[in-house]
DNA sequence: TCAAAAGTGTTATCCTTACACCCATGT
DNA sequence: ACATGGGTGTAAGGATAACACTTTTGA
């Protein structure tokens, strides 16, 4: 066994609703791209990787982070692209952190260099709310379409399912349905077809015609690991309770059902909503409403807690069309 | 950033069926007890850690592996508990891989040092194929109830769930229902309550009635990464068609019902399994038929790939209960 | 002819989806 | 009164789960 000068590099999807914005905290990286927050790990100070994260993260930021999650650990060598091959080498575990921001919090962030942005910023066809982003068919699916056409059969695809196969299950064209759990394998298909600021910067072949408005570029690979967050807290919604990490302790229907929206990217169906979450028993009403928002008062719930102890799998099992 | 020489370990369940056990590959450990197969993984070698995991399997096992899936990074130092607090420290990733094996590739290995055996050798209370082990209502129940509702409000139960809710939700007491994918928190639960050899070993305080039947120990967390890869593996199938890679090229209806039943650990429906797979339109038959089991000959059929390309979730949805 | 396993047909129930209308407040 | 968002009832269709019997072979 050959001892390497290995690091850990912790990275962390900090996400947090602003206003009806699902945010991530980024911050500079060291080319002029953004980067997510991260920092090492150190065996001497902290039992496990999830602590040593919530330390630093706690101390850099002062947000207190609710529900964590470990995410995918990358061992990549050409992730740090360090030329020639000698030096530290680096492995980063990727994680997903939910929390809540209060808006007094946000000018101490940024004297810490960090800021929430929305994380459709960075991947803006996952962002369904208004409609089919127009992006897809006027860019997108023409680009990846042709692609996928030329490394059909060829080396590339040898293993697994054709390129074009794959566009089709991922982008939900061909009679497929868009899936907005499939965020991982849109954005690699992207990456794969040079359609990403990415793929140009680490030099790969296929990276011919990356030119569009293909979102906001990040540095190494961690728009990646944010796409694999936003898949996974996608999945995680339909199972588990962590919305209500992101919500405030008191809450309209409506407020919750914007924020799943959000998370989710896409509109969903108002009384099914509503009659999932009533039969899930999920929340319940505090007695008092709100009138904020200009119209009837809305009634305000909270959350339940004690579904965790009563059912299995909690979650929004949301249906798949608005 | 204080550099540390940090090793880093590839750790891998290698699952096959061996008539209609599910086993995965061990070796003997350091200590007495048994271990997963395991090796370093050198960033100068291989590109990625999946990589240099598939190349010192094959070279060593001489098995091709399948499907292969990332599942956790322990960074933990209590680990490997070396005494003292300086030297090496290491990183484990947890990995699940399936192969086929033949007859004939047992005696290589052997003298390789590995062995396969049924996963449940290790974690006996997941095999409810002949029904419900009498091992959990005669030893462990008891036990862990005993020891959730004195642990209960202390301070150990300060966040999350109350040890005796996730007692009651992992072993499907008191009106939940067994859910074979909660093979992860029910081995912790045990771990916890001092139920498994580990946790004695480990010098955990609670660990004062470690006796009884609660299967083959393994070293260090070996067991808890099995486990790990049980409950990936068991919730894998519903939606992915992984099951084919431990199956032969051609198999029969049955064939496959058991291997799932097998990895499930519980017996389905018939009719209502045959049902699904058709719908699913999974397998196609191959024409010929199989008389080896001495009844009615079977119709032999063969895992249709296009379905790879046709349904965006082809897995085997059974339901609940047999 | 019987044991052993393969293979099928039907129904009740629940869940999902889709539909459109009424209600309470502020301006 | 009207604009704005809050809030509900109902029915069709499909999926799930439960039921028991017939068929084909080898011994």
């Amino acid at each position: 066994m050959t001892k390497q000068a290995i690091e850990i590099g912790l990275h962390a999807v900090i996400v947090a609703m602003i206003g009806n914005e699902p945010c991530i905290l980024r911050v500079p990286g060291s080319s002029s791209a953004d980067a997510l927050p991260s920092g090492p790990f150190d065996p001497l100070q902290h039992r496990t990787m999830e602590i040593g994260l919530r330390q630093w993260v706690e101390e850099q930021t002062a947000l207190r982070l609710g529900y964590v999650e470990q995410l995918y650990t990358f061992g990549d060598r050409g992730r740090q692209r360090t030329p020639g091959d000698s030096g530290p080498h680096f492995v980063s575990v990727g994680y997903l952190a939910l929390t809540r921001v209060q808006p007094e919090q946000m000018p101490a962030l940024r004297r810490a260099g960090g800021e929430f942005g929305s994380w459709y910023d960075f991947l803006p066809w996952e962002d369904w709310r208004a409609g089919r982003p127009a992006m897809l068919d006027e860019f997108v699916l023409p680009a990846i379409r042709q692609w996928a056409a030329r490394v059909d059969r060829s080396a590339y695809a040898s293993r697994g399912l054709q390129p074009s196969a794959r566009v089709r299950i991922a982008f939900g064209t061909d009679g497929s349905h868009w899936d907005e759990e499939h965020v991982l394998d849109r954005y690699e298909l992207m990456y794969s077809a040079g359609l990403v600021a990415e793929s140009v910067r680490d030099g790969r072949y296929d990276a011919i015609r990356a030119a569009g408005p293909t979102g906001t570029a990040m540095e190494h690979d961690h728009r990646r690991i944010l796409a694999t967050a936003m898949s996974r807290l996608r999945a995680k919604l339909k199972y588990r309770p962590v919305i209500f990490e992101l919500l405030p302790e008191e809450f309209t229907l409506t407020e919750l059902q914007q924020t799943v929206e959000s998370i989710f990217g896409r509109p969903v169906h108002k009384q099914n909503f509503r009659r999932l979450v009533e039969k899930a028993q999920l929340v319940e009403p505090t007695g008092a409403s709100s009138n904020a928002t200009g119209g009837r008062p809305a009634a305000l719930f909270r959350f339940r807690r004690e579904v965790l102890e009563e059912r299995p799998a909690p979650g929004l099992r949301v249906g798949r069309r608005a």
